[in-house]
DNA sequence: GTTGTGTTTTCTGTATACATCAGTATGTCC
DNA sequence: GGACATACTGATGTATACAGAAAACACAAC
């Protein structure tokens, strides 16, 4: 059902969601989208329907569609499943993990190590920290793709995209927080990455999914601190109208 | 998006898949199903592409949608995503139980017990089986509630109805297994769930997991064992076109 | 000024006609 | 007789017109 233009459509707004061009809340109109990406509404429908599966956009019949606005507690349910599900494959890995899924693994692993030396060096750190995230997320693929299971994979990056959308828009803005913690923290996280990596080395599967379920308990939290400090509202809990009465 | 005439056509193709009336690998036309429906492609063609995001159809750029039909490989991946969910939906159900949680488990638990010991004594079980088998969903489903995360519920429900329709077609056909045999796995299962059941009761999140684990790989390894004797051929490989030119 | 109702607008949902593609059959050429 | 090219068939993909529902608006009544 993925023929040329509905791909245009659905790249194209998803694109735009990712970038947060879309913000959460914000109206998909077909007709607007349409005329925008130059093709007609049907295959605008068919795109926003599969961006409905992958949980970025929220479909109401006769209401149109909208950036997907995660509530926290859906959001802590989705970290959850995260959890399981990513901690589960951390254990597969262990097991099913070939030479070549180690390598790549410990590749990603030297990659973190080494940016996380530079970043609490460098006077400027945000360019660092952009390749000190793509070297995470390129980690946890490679964990992933250890375990050898296709299914899970494609459901866990699923779940972190969805992360990376709601949790980026709500913690747009950074904190003050001193440097100095910033790189503890960092150093922290590599430390968790280093015991997962080993112990997916030397396959202990109890291991592997203990430490993975352990750093990502840890990530959850830290975000869900973040978020509930953040004012920014986008996981907040929808306002009853009573509430709206009194804050409007 | 759902909207009535979506609604209709994705119940009726849905209800003959579950059925068994569209076999896994049925092609699913959209003009023929619209006719049958009584209305036109649009929303069959919604409908469609809602059930391949449940897992239940496949869908093919300019080739159309059919029935999904699951290679062994998919099939023992979905089985393992299951057990890493169900697991752990049971360890936190261990956490978040409340007191009517426990009533709805022991009550799905006590009619399964009644069941087995009728089974057990009956000359002719199938009406009994029916309802066993809706008990033990009944279990599942409740531990699933007791777990809190709406989510994780919807998700591993979801699986459930996948695997009953894949391994539903593919054992349609009973074997000849001594009815003595079938008695004491039943009696084991009941254990089981029993242990499950306790686990949660006295909130004790590793033990509900490890017993939920433990009993989900005893079903699947069982089930992939029947598959594997079972000639439907319908989760079995693909023939490559050499051997389909042996086998023809 | 507020409330309630009726109208209007604007969006989505549906039907349908047309375009396009994949597979098949036919026919010609060698 | 076989292989390749071409036309045909039957399905899906796309555009668009129309129907219907929800929200917005305006206006009248209080």
């Amino acid at each position: 059902m993925k023929s040329v233009n509905t791909d245009v459509a659905y790249n194209y707004i998803r694109k735009r969601i990712l970038s947060g061009e879309y913000p959460p809340g914000h109206a998909l109109m077909t007709e607007l989208l349409a005329n925008e990406i130059k093709v007609s509404r049907t295959p605008v429908r068919d795109a926003l329907r599969k961006l409905e599966t992958d949980g970025l956009v929220t479909i109401q019949a006769h209401l149109g569609a909208s950036v997907k606005k995660m509530q926290l507690k859906e959001f802590r349910e989705m970290c959850d499943l995260r959890l399981a599900l990513e901690s589960h494959a951390a254990g597969l890995a262990a097991i099913n993990r070939t030479e070549a899924d180690l390598s790549e693994i410990q590749f990603a692993l030297e990659g973190m190590r080494r940016l996380t030396k530079e970043i609490a060096a460098a006077p400027d750190e945000q360019p660092l920290i952009n390749d000190l995230v793509r070297e995470d997320v390129r980690f946890h693929i490679a964990v992933m793709t250890a375990a050898k299971n296709e299914l899970m994979k494609k459901e866990i990056l699923r779940l972190h995209l969805l992360n990376r959308v709601v949790s980026g828009s709500a913690v747009g803005e950074k904190f003050a927080v001193k440097k100095s913690e910033l790189d503890a923290r960092r150093l922290v996280v590599l430390e968790k990455h280093n015991d997962i990596f080993t112990a997916i080395q030397r396959s202990d599967p109890a291991a592997a999914k203990r430490e993975m379920e352990f750093h990502l308990q840890e990530l959850i939290d830290h975000n869900l601190r973040l978020m509930s400090r953040s004012e920014s509202g986008v996981i907040a809990r929808e306002l009853t109208p009573e509430e709206l009465a009194y804050s409007s």
